[in-house]
DNA sequence: GCGTAACCCTACGCACGAGTAGGTATGCTC
DNA sequence: GAGCATACCTACTCGTGCGTAGGGTTACGC
């Protein structure tokens, strides 16, 4: 029901997908899409948010694993991809489409908010435990730069089937956790300082 | 013109824009869209092509300065970071409405390709100066990585208008250098072998 | 066998917006 | 000043697709 909203719209887009299609390709007739779901903006909230919650509970069952911090990192990227690269149609949905979409783009930030949110959680648990202190906004740029770069391999990783969930998210550590590791420890990169600018 | 068709595209999105909104806001009127522009699908590409041509010229143009490999990239961040600040519009039409549209997808897609080429360039220069040996599909990768972590905080920045532009260039780069120092030197990240998996 | 109710369909109304036809004003030529 | 071209606008046609009204079909009660 809800899987064939999900291919269609991820085929066609939000505005290409017609009601008629998304029937047709259910099986049943546009009434009966309506009856069960609701308008074209329900149903395709719909379909965020069962394609939204399927995703985090992919990775909230890795992170709640008692794992170091760098393999409970690498596990979470395997999950993320493994499971866009399981759910090609689903991801084009979140991503793709709803993105876009000034209605839908809201729910979308939001979804991506609690992501961000748990990797704060975890880069912030691992500082703890190295007794150092960041900024919040510090944190938070570091969050959004690793789940970006993870999305955006994702989208790589769509349009090269070929390549190993597992494999690509052992090369996305190799930039993500030697990175942050330095962070971790506390090596910081500094702007040259050439030209005699007052450091904030 | 353009700029009062970026700027409804980027309000409403591909869809939502009418050419009577786009008309008006240009403060002349429809046909006149239709007479120096030609379509609506036209328009848009017309405008993608035009945002994508700036932001390419204003990366373009740091990379061509004779820089270190790592005041380059930071050039390059806070080109790209600046100029996302700078045209908001622009980044909005190109990269939230742009991508769901299957018709302009592809020229997306070309822009991205072309972005990440230069990253891989710099990349490529950098370790041929170190003497070491990368497969292709590393290099892409670790490219679309950085690339992506780019376009998030370029998002992150869009939502924080407060924020400056040339700080978080200098934030990416703790992650993004820090990680790819990491790589050039030839430290890399291996997973865990617990369940006896045999390497690849 | 007939009423009735649950279920699902075909076929339509209606709004919206892309693209255009035909008219009007302003300036330029002779 | 008549003829003409250029620049622009108002007002229309027409297709498309969301959402629904009203009809057919099956199953059950009496």
């Amino acid at each position: 029901m809800l899987d064939a909203a999900v291919r269609v719209f991820s085929r066609r887009g939000y505005h290409g997908a017609s009601m008629d299609e998304i029937a047709d390709d259910a099986g049943i007739s546009k009434p009966m899409v309506y009856a069960y779901l609701g308008t074209k903006e329900e149903l395709f909230v719909a379909c965020l948010h069962r394609e939204g919650a399927r995703m985090m509970q992919a990775i909230a069952d890795v992170v709640a694993l008692d794992l170091s911090a760098d393999e409970r990192l690498w596990r979470s990227l395997q999950a993320f991809l493994g499971f866009v690269g399981a759910h090609r149609d689903g991801w084009a949905v979140l991503y793709r489409q709803a993105r876009g979409e000034q209605p839908f783009a809201g729910e979308l930030t939001a979804l991506r908010r609690r992501i961000v949110e748990v990797v704060v959680g975890m880069l912030e648990h691992t500082l703890r435990g190295e007794g150092r202190e960041v900024t919040e906004t510090e944190l938070e740029v570091v969050a959004y730069a690793l789940v970006g770069a993870t999305e955006s391999v994702a989208d790589w990783l769509v349009d090269h089937p070929e390549a190993d969930p597992e494999q690509t998210a052992t090369r996305m550590m190799n930039v993500a956790w030697m990175g942050a590791a330095q962070l971790l420890a506390g090596t910081l990169w500094r702007p040259p300082n050439k030209r005699g600018e007052a450091p904030s």
